[in-house]
DNA sequence: CTAACCGCCCGCCAAT
DNA sequence: ACATTGGCGGGCGGTT
C-alpha cells in the first residue's frame, strides 16, 4: 500500500495492480473501537495525520491492530515503546533498526498487549484476527469464522512463524525457531530444557538466553503454552479421555495437566470440553 | 496436605 | 574496549 498522493475518500493505490476504493478519511478514527493498520510500505513515512490519528485514538482507548508490516505505522506511532511488537519475518531487522524504543520479536506469530496488537505476516495475521474474535466473541464464534476460513480453530501466539506451514518453508530457518519445531515434533513426549539445548547444539545457558531473545519467553513456559494449547485442541475436536489427552500432551499425570490447565484457562479439562462442544 | 526432591531460569562472572 | 559464551549458584515453583 502507499501513502502517498492519497485523496480521502477516493482511490488507494497498491502494488498488486488494482486499487482500493476508500470510503472514509482519518475522521472514522474517531469512533473506532479498534483500528487495524492491515499493511504498509516500509518505504514510505507515515504522515503526521496518520500518526496523530493513531495515537488520540489509542489515548482514547481504542484498540490498534498492526498486521504484517502494519506494525511499521503503529511502532512511528510510539504507542509499543518499550513493548514487544511482531512483524513479517523480513521485516523484523529493519522494524528494530527504525524504532528502537519497541521490541521486536521475530519469532512469535503475534504480540497481545490488550491495547495494541502486532502480527507477523499474512497467514499469522489471520490467526491474530482469529485471537481477537476468539477474545471479543468467545471460542465458538472464533471456532465458526475458522470453519469458514478453513484454518485451525486455534493457533498460539507464542508458536514460531514458520512451525505450522505443511510445506517445504523458504523462510529462515535460525537455531531457536528450528528448537521451537523439535518441540513441536515430540511435544508428546517428556524433556528437560538440558536435551532441548543439547537437540539445538547449545548449552543450558545459551539456549535460555538466545530463546528469550526470538521468541520473548523461557523454554519451560513457552512448552507448557504449547503443551497446553494442544491439550485444549484434543479436548474440543476429540473423544480421549483427560487421561489420554495428558499422555498425549507430555504431561507426566493428568493431575498436572488439569492444575495447569486450570491456572491457565479457569476451566478444568471436563468442563471446557463440555461448554465446547454445547 | 506436607515434605523432600528436582528442574527451571536468571544474575553473576570468568573465559573466549 | 566490547560482545558472546557457558559454568555456577540458588531462589523458586512444580512434582512426587
Amino acid at each position: 500500500l502507499s501513502s502517498t498522493a492519497l485523496r480521502w475518500p477516493g482511490t488507494l493505490p497498491t502494488n498488486a495492480g488494482y486499487g482500493i476504493a476508500v470510503e472514509n478519511d482519518l475522521g472514522t478514527l474517531r469512533g473506532a473501537h479498534t483500528v487495524v493498520m492491515p499493511s504498509w510500505d516500509p518505504d514510505q513515512e507515515p504522515s503526521d495525520r496518520l500518526l496523530d490519528a493513531l495515537r488520540v485514538a489509542h489515548a482514547r482507548g481504542a484498540r490498534v491492530l498492526g498486521l504484517c508490516l502494519g506494525a511499521f505505522p503503529v511502532a512511528a506511532a510510539g504507542i509499543v515503546d518499550g513493548r514487544e511488537v511482531a512483524t513479517h519475518w523480513r521485516a523484523a531487522a529493519e522494524l528494530e533498526r527504525r524504532y528502537p524504543a519497541v521490541r521486536v520479536r521475530p519469532a512469535v506469530l503475534w504480540a497481545d498487549h490488550g491495547d495494541v496488537i502486532t502480527s507477523a505476516g499474512v497467514a499469522a495475521a489471520l490467526d491474530c484476527c482469529l485471537h481477537v474474535v476468539r477474545h471479543d466473541l468467545g471460542a465458538s464464534a472464533a471456532t465458526d469464522v475458522a470453519r469458514r476460513l478453513v484454518l485451525a480453530p486455534h493457533r498460539d501466539g507464542t508458536q514460531a512463524q514458520y512451525i505450522p506451514t505443511p510445506v517445504v518453508d523458504v523462510r529462515a530457518a535460525t537455531p531457536i525457531s528450528n528448537a521451537l519445531e523439535w518441540a513441536m515434533q515430540r511435544l508428546d513426549r517428556q524433556f528437560t530444557v538440558n536435551d532441548w539445548a543439547r537437540a539445538a547444539q547449545m548449552s543450558q545457558r545459551t539456549f535460555v538466553r538466545r530463546f528469550h531473545d526470538g521468541t520473548g519467553t523461557s523454554p519451560g513456559s513457552w512448552l507448557l503454552h504449547q503443551r497446553l494449547a494442544r491439550a485444549r485442541l484434543l479436548l474440543e475436536t476429540g473423544t480421549d479421555t483427560v487421561e489420554a489427552v495428558a499422555t498425549a500432551t507430555g504431561f507426566a499425570t493428568a493431575a498436572s495437566l488439569r492444575q495447569h490447565f486450570a491456572r491457565r484457562f479457569g476451566t478444568s479439562p471436563a468442563r471446557h470440553r463440555a461448554a465446547f462442544s454445547s
